[in-house]
RNA sequence: UGCCCCAUAGUAUAAUGGUAGUACGACAGAUUUUGGUUCUGUUUGUCUUGGUUCGAAUCCAGGUGGGGCAACCA
């Protein structure tokens, strides 16, 4: 018996849309973005949920660009945001604009001054403010509010025929001006604006408000459940009023929590000011919190899915812990990553017992969670470099790694012991010397002795080098964005850091850009697009689970 | 001082009037040739006050707290 997993509280409306046969049980969803920017992992809980309530229940979703500010849009963000729906691993049924609709939506106004809904108002922006009231106090009626039918129609065509410059008219719906919810208080549908759109070109001069244009959109496609954010919530009544007097489509709005992460900022403007600031090198910054930024960080679709599966789905605020991304991600590379060794700050070891110029081939799993994984070889010799940081000078008594008189294993090899080191003049430790026992040999030890550690390595004659990218999170407070004073003054001053001449295993001069691996002990790493054929460049994804960290930490 | 939304462990999220559960985190232990993984255990919660009911996290009312709404943005 398979144990029933509870519904969000979309799913349960959809469900019971489906019991009591609504729209016929039938379901299309959609996911509008509007082309202004690139698609955050806000976003992807938004097409996660749009997407995957369809596909729940045997229904389709439509993309499509809420294009209505040709001022803001572009096709550079169009092309980003359909790439990177796909790299989520969505397919929409159709592809649409709220731009197709210009006609059928100026029609939709032109029916509404016909009814008595809609006029044009002469009014300045700082007019209609002033009219609009306040939350507490009503607003007041424009002097144009009582213009006639026939005027509305001639003023509305000749706004469209472009007789007047970009502000001298608005198109209003006709609602109440005391309305207790401001959105109801004559609300904009139309405003001039002499600007070349992206897919229409210069064919208008007038274009719709998002809340004349979103629910009727919707109501074209016959989208049966329209999902939207919390800061719509208010709009519903508008959106309703308006089908109601277009009696159009019925389609419905339900609203859902946004996604925050901590250590972030999730608003495109806000996202579009770190790009334009140089603060990071572009949308895919590895450090943003873009789609295109978490895949150049090495984050892989299906781990962003099953992130956006477990944080579900409210109606409340929320922030959530950006650990529950890095534990989606750890999840399934752990898996899927194939281990491979990684010195970031080397420090020179030499075994002395070792014999000078004897070289042998290693046998080394590539993944212990996954036998299929298969095995390498990895090059061993008497010169090796290990982590700087497994190895101190004068050790605590749970450090289980090198030290003087301490003894490790070599991952794959043999066990030594540290006999003694030299520093240079700057006082770093430059050599480490070593014995090993010769029957520790990894695979057929018969030296009878068991060692708390083991560490990584690679041979110096044979290690390739590396660019290596080292991420920490961005900002350096949990919200940013609730701090007082320029979120940007809490961008984490550490938040990149590169390391030019990293050690690795000659195999991953191989690596292509996107092939991701597990650095032993380290994390798992992505290969960059910046990688040359000498030398790879790879991007730290996240970092193992660190107990010896937390435990150092607290010392 | 108007209208609207929301309130369950540290963070999220279940319990659909009938034993407050799950995940992440934290803590402790076992296993481990990655201080990884895996496994076991522990810890922590229904904002408040009333009401309805045999029985309330759930329904009702009042309070408190948080959030949203007055762009020719979406």
């Amino acid at each position: 018996m398979s144990e029933e997993r509870s519904l969000n509280f979309l799913e349960q409306i959809v469900e019971d849309d489906i019991a009591n046969g609504v729209n016929g049980g039938r379901v299309l969803t959609r996911f509008p973005p509007e082309p202004n920017g690139y698609l955050h992992i806000g976003h992807a809980k938004s097409i996660c949920l749009n997407f995957g309530l369809a596909q729940k229940y045997n229904g389709q979703t439509n993309l499509r660009f809420d294009d209505t500010n040709p001022v803001t849009e572009d096709t550079e963000y169009v092309d980003s945001i359909k790439a990177d729906i796909q790299w989520l691993g969505f397919q929409w049924a159709t592809e649409r604009y709220a731009s197709d609709y210009f006609e059928q939506l100026y029609n939709f106004a032109a029916d509404l001054i016909k009814k008595g809904l809609a006029y044009v108002d002469d009014s300045t922006p700082a007019e209609i403010a002033a009219l609009k009231g306040t939350p507490t106090e009503p607003g007041k009626d424009s002097p144009f509010r009582s213009r006639s039918v026939e005027e509305n129609l001639q003023l509305f065509a000749d706004m469209r025929a472009g007789k007047y410059p970009d502000g001298a008219k608005v198109l209003r719906a006709k609602i109440d001006m005391a309305a207790p919810n401001m959105h109801l208080r004559d609300p904009l549908m139309y405003r001039i604006k002499h600007a070349r759109h992206h897919r229409t070109g210069d064919a208008w001069c007038i274009y719709p408000m998002y809340d004349f244009a979103h629910g009727q959109s919707d109501s074209i496609e016959h989208i049966t459940h329209s999902i939207c954010t919390l800061e719509f919530v208010p709009h519903r009544p508008l959106y309703d009023w308006f089908i109601e007097k277009l009696d159009i489509f019925p389609s419905h709005q339900y609203e859902f929590a946004r996604l925050s992460l901590n250590y972030t900022v999730m608003s495109k403007r806000k996202l579009l000011q770190l790009v334009n600031e140089g603060h990071v090198s572009g949308w895919d910054d590895p450090r943003m919190p873009t789609l295109s930024g978490y895949r150049r960080r090495g984050y892989t679709p299906s781990s962003i899915r099953t992130f956006a599966e477990r944080i579900g789905v409210q109606k409340r605020d929320n922030l959530i812990d950006v650990g529950l991304l890095e534990f989606c991600i750890r999840e399934e590379l752990n898996k899927t990553a194939n281990r491979v060794m990684a010195v970031l700050d080397p420090v020179k070891l030499v075994i002395t017992n070792y014999p000078e110029g004897l070289v042998e081939e290693l046998d080394a799993d590539n993944n212990p969670e996954d036998e299929a994984a298969g095995h390498r070889q990895v090059t061993f010799s008497n010169t090796l470099y290990i982590e700087r940081d497994d190895f101190m000078e004068d050790p605590p008594k749970k450090f289980f790694r090198l030290g003087p008189g301490l003894a490790v294993r070599l991952k794959y090899a043999y066990i030594v012991k540290c006999d003694s080191f030299e520093k240079d003049a700057d006082g770093n430790v430059s050599t480490i010397y070593c014995s090993y026992l010769p029957e520790s040999r990894s695979g057929s030890d018969k030296s009878g002795l068991t060692v708390k550690g083991t560490i990584h390595w690679v041979s110096a004659a044979h290690a390739a080098q590396a660019e290596i990218r080292v991420y920490d999170r961005l900002f350096s407070v949990e919200n940013p964005a609730s701090e007082e004073g320029d979120f940007k003054s809490f961008i984490n001053p550490h938040s990149l850091k590169v390391i030019p001449n990293a050690m690795v295993e000659p195999a991953l001069l191989e690596a292509k850009p996107g092939d991701r691996f597990q650095f032993l002990r380290l994390g798992y790493f992505c290969a960059d697009p910046d990688s040359t054929p000498g030398k790879p460049v790879f991007n730290r994804t996240v970092t193992l689970k660190d107990t010896w960290a937390k435990e150092a930490k607290k010392a």
